[in-house]
RNA sequence: GCCCGGGUGGCGGAAUGGCAGACGCGACAGACUUAAGAUCUGUUAUCCCUUGGGAUGUGCGGGUUCAAGUCCCGCCCUGGGCACCA
């Protein structure tokens, strides 16, 4: 028989709710606690088990915290503007906002049934006017800070569609939509300036507690590099090996210098100009990726033109070549084929000479002066595109780019009959004469709003700091609530969202602490990141591929509480793992019979009414119980969810069994029945409250304290250890705990089947590990 | 190509340098049942002789160590990211 789990959960939810049990106070006196997951985007498609994982594990850590005496702080909201809305709405007809609504609404309903411990009285929503009116206040911090600026960039155009494609809609340089090439198109674009801050977020990392790998990934996407900047007759080069600069046998300069520009253009003269030209023209034209992933490497020498290597007089040719990028360091470099792997295969290529001298180890004799350079680039924040917030400035043909005044805000993004991209490239807002047409905030003559939107990413760069105050109509949050409550404690998201999203919203957040508008500069104490959930076989889970897992189907079948144990017993947190639908039966069987024993146990017998006869519990029990609470809690900590439920199973079978072998009428200290409930209400809550009820105890499980245990307790007075000889195993025997190694040879001596391994031989050496084996040599 | 992860039974996975395979799924056998299901009990890495034992085994090739899934070196395969997907 299954228990009632639909009426058990709807139960408790609608108390929870009832009671705003799990709304963070302003006011409390309690030490706080922010648990922060990655808030989802509401696609039409729903819930994913991928966000069930992560969403459970940080209501597990949520609801330990509580326990343990914590005002804790663990929000929700929609990161709602993005591409696949306005996709649905051109392919439709259906409004982004109409398509928004009804998804959000999809969302929130399913993330209620999961029983997540969400202060839904801070909900957010980032395409809400109340939200994005703040997201364009920001933007123009930035720019008045003089960090916010417009430059012209390249983007992916589609000459057949006429619209401008994100990476994503051109993978392989092919139209997404129409299958054309993708052409490059210049396009003058909104930029933040956030190499102004690279080296803010690299110190920013040292006094944060965030997985290595992420520091890593962060540090090389920043990517500071020190040099030299070295001038070669009017070319400058940046390089990091200036001690090889007298192995210097050519240059290379991408295909975007500006040198070779000049040569195109016939300013500078070079003796093969149509060449170079074919061989520019043609790596423009692809993406820096398709550039770097050549098998070969290709590039063109420039004839009847050369410079000069000033430390040795040497003259060095020069090429183009698209390995080298445009926009990293000074985009050309110096060719060391002796030092470099990479120059050394160009090299091979051109059969150009390697040279090989001594390495210049004094840097007073390197020339050039000191440079730092970063891969990081400045952020292209505008886009030509719906669905997104309204950039909010105003370009006038007296007074040129003036912002919107702040008390004009929110700049409402206007109902449009076409969410195309316009035939010019330009957003549909552009088409829009009401939207367009303005007065100059400075002069009051004729103007026109900027029409570009925002990226998706813009949003999500500060909902961290708007839950704290979502419903502020003054400030994008109080300060003083923002001092309460930061920095988040603990951040879980994607690995994927690593180098961007992580970076750019810690570039925020040091952007607005450097303004005085929050209390630190590093929002997120602690960083960690969860594997995904991928479908059956271990490919993704994709609408098209039909291996999409509804969480609703599970939630109805086998209850919230029975999948979200599952989730957190799948595997290792931090990695994927390919989903198994027949893997939640084994956490619904194991609801199913701590229901079953609570049941069995305590119905009907009401504490108190009854005699209950004290049962002296096993030591090995208490023991076990001991070892249960202080694997459980490591366990949580270190995101071993996986190992912790396994430990749950483990101490209910032997309490299961204790139970079951006492006399009818008997039960075993209650101890046991309350520790136990209170170590899985973290990861199924709504039977652990169930269960708690039946006990017949006053007050409620969530007002419990987190149970302690006792290293005396768990302490077992015998330990089995392994007798080995030569390494192999050969036998195992009882030790008192604390045996010495004289004590287990003695007791070998006394045990002929084990003794017997040893006799005739010549024992050379014997290793002992204390508690664990004793392994002869012989 | 560059940066960051991962590779252990039929499957998901466990294992402070110290008994490889905890826990769960599946499979097989038994109990209960008129039967099925549910539930409970037992077995379950592979190979070989079959009381009991022996050999092999953590992607591949080397190395360090009394002892390596774990540490070191060199490969192979695979997942994530690469700046306009979120």
């Amino acid at each position: 028989m299954n228990y009632p789990h639909t009426k058990i959960e709807k139960k408790w939810q609608a108390f929870w709710k009832k009671k705003r049990l799990y709304e963070a106070k302003n006011t409390s006196t309690k030490k706080k606690y922010y648990t922060l997951v990655e808030f989802p985007y509401p696609s039409g498609d729903g819930l994913h088990v991928g966000h069930v994982r992560s969403y459970t594990a940080l209501d597990v850590i949520s609801r330990k915290r509580r326990f343990e005496g914590y005002n804790v702080i663990y929000p929700i909201g929609y990161d709602s503007f993005g591409l696949p809305t306005e996709n649905y709405a051109i392919k439709t007809g259906i409004a982004p906002q109409v398509a928004t609504k009804k998804n959000t609404k999809t969302f929130r309903r399913q993330l209620e049934s999961l029983g997540f411990s969400f202060d839904w009285s801070r909900e957010v929503d980032t395409s809400d006017p109340q939200y994005y009116r703040w997201t364009q206040w920001l933007f123009l911090q930035f720019y008045k800070a003089g960090l916010a600026y417009k430059a012209k960039t390249l983007i992916n155009w589609c000459p057949s569609c006429r619209i401008g494609l994100a990476n994503e809609e051109a993978t392989g340089g092919v139209c997404e939509r129409c299958g054309s090439k993708v052409e490059k198109k210049e396009k003058s674009q909104w930029m933040l300036k956030i190499t102004a801050y690279a080296d803010k977020l690299l110190k920013g990392l040292e006094k944060v507690d965030f997985l290595p790998e992420i520091k890593t990934q962060q540090r090389n996407w920043i990517g500071r590099s020190e040099g030299r900047e070295i001038n070669f007759s009017g070319i400058s080069i940046f390089t990091t090996r200036p001690d090889t600069i007298d192995c210097v046998t050519f240059l290379c300069l991408a295909p975007e210098h500006s040198l070779v520009q000049k040569m195109l253009s016939g300013e500078v003269r070079i003796g093969n100009k149509d060449v170079v030209k074919k061989y520019v023209d043609e790596a423009m034209s692809k993406t820096d990726r398709v550039r770097e992933e050549a098998k070969e490497k290709t590039g063109v020498l420039i004839e009847d033109y050369s410079v000069i290597n000033s430390f040795n007089g040497d003259s060095i040719p020069i090429y183009v070549a698209d390995y080298v990028l445009g926009h990293y360091g000074t985009g050309a470099v110096m060719g060391v084929p002796a030092h470099d792997l990479r120059d050394q295969a160009f090299a091979g290529i051109f059969n150009i000479p390697v040279k090989d001298a001594p390495l210049i180890t004094d840097e007073k004799q390197w020339p050039g002066k000191k440079k730092v350079t970063y891969k990081l680039r400045d952020w292209v924040f505008s886009r030509q595109r719906y669905w997104g917030e309204p950039i909010p400035m105003i370009i006038c043909n007296a007074c040129g780019f003036q912002p919107v005044p702040e008390r004009d805000l929110p700049v409402l993004l206007p109902k449009v009959k076409d969410y195309r991209p316009r035939e010019d490239g330009e957003s549909p807002l552009a088409s829009l004469s009401s939207f367009v047409s303005v007065k100059c905030p400075k002069c009051k003559g004729k103007a026109q709003r900027e029409t570009d939107t925002m990226p998706n990413w813009a949003g999500s760069s500060w909902y961290f700091l708007r839950y704290l105050d979502s419903k502020n109509k003054k400030a994008f949050a109080d300060k003083r609530i923002i001092k309460k409550f930061l920095p988040v404690d603990w951040y879980n998201g994607g690995m994927e969202h690593v180098t961007l999203h992580l970076l750019y919203s810690r570039f925020w957040n040091i952007f607005l602490h450097d303004r005085g508008l929050v209390s630190v500069s590093e929002p997120y104490k602690k960083r960690t990141a969860h594997g995904l959930i991928l479908g059956e076989g271990g490919i993704k889970m994709s609408k098209s591929k039909g291996n999409v897992v509804n969480p609703d189907t599970l939630v109805k079948t086998f209850g919230a509480d029975a999948l979200r144990l599952y989730e957190m017993f799948i595997g290792p947190f931090s990695e994927s793992t390919p989903w198994d639908p027949q893997g939640i039966v084994g956490t619904h069987r194991f609801l199913n019979r701590i229901h079953r024993l609570y049941v069995a146990t305590f119905k009907n017998k009401k504490g108190g009414k009854k005699a209950v006869k004290k049962i002296p519990v096993d030591s090995t029990l208490i023991s076990l119980l001991n070892k249960t609470i202080k694997k459980v809690s490591e366990d949580i900590e270190e995101m071993r969810f996986n190992t912790a439920v396994s430990e749950l199973m483990i101490c209910f079978r032997a309490l299961e069994d204790a139970q079951a072998s006492l006399k009818a009428g008997s039960v075993l200290s209650k101890e046991l029945f309350t520790s136990f409930l209170i170590l899985l209400s973290p990861f199924s809550p709504h039977l652990a409250a169930e269960c708690w009820e039946l006990l017949g105890k006053k007050g409620l499980i969530e007002v419990q304290k987190w149970p302690t245990y006792s290293q005396k307790l768990i302490k077992e007075e015998q330990v089995e250890i392994v007798m080995q000889i030569n390494n192999k195993v050969k036998g195992k025997l009882m030790i008192p705990s604390g045996a010495t190694q004289a004590e287990v040879e003695i007791l070998i001596g006394l045990a002929p089947n084990l003794e017997r391994h040893l006799l005739g031989t010549t024992i050379k050496k014997i290793i002992f590990v204390p508690g664990r084996l004793i392994n002869y040599i012989i």
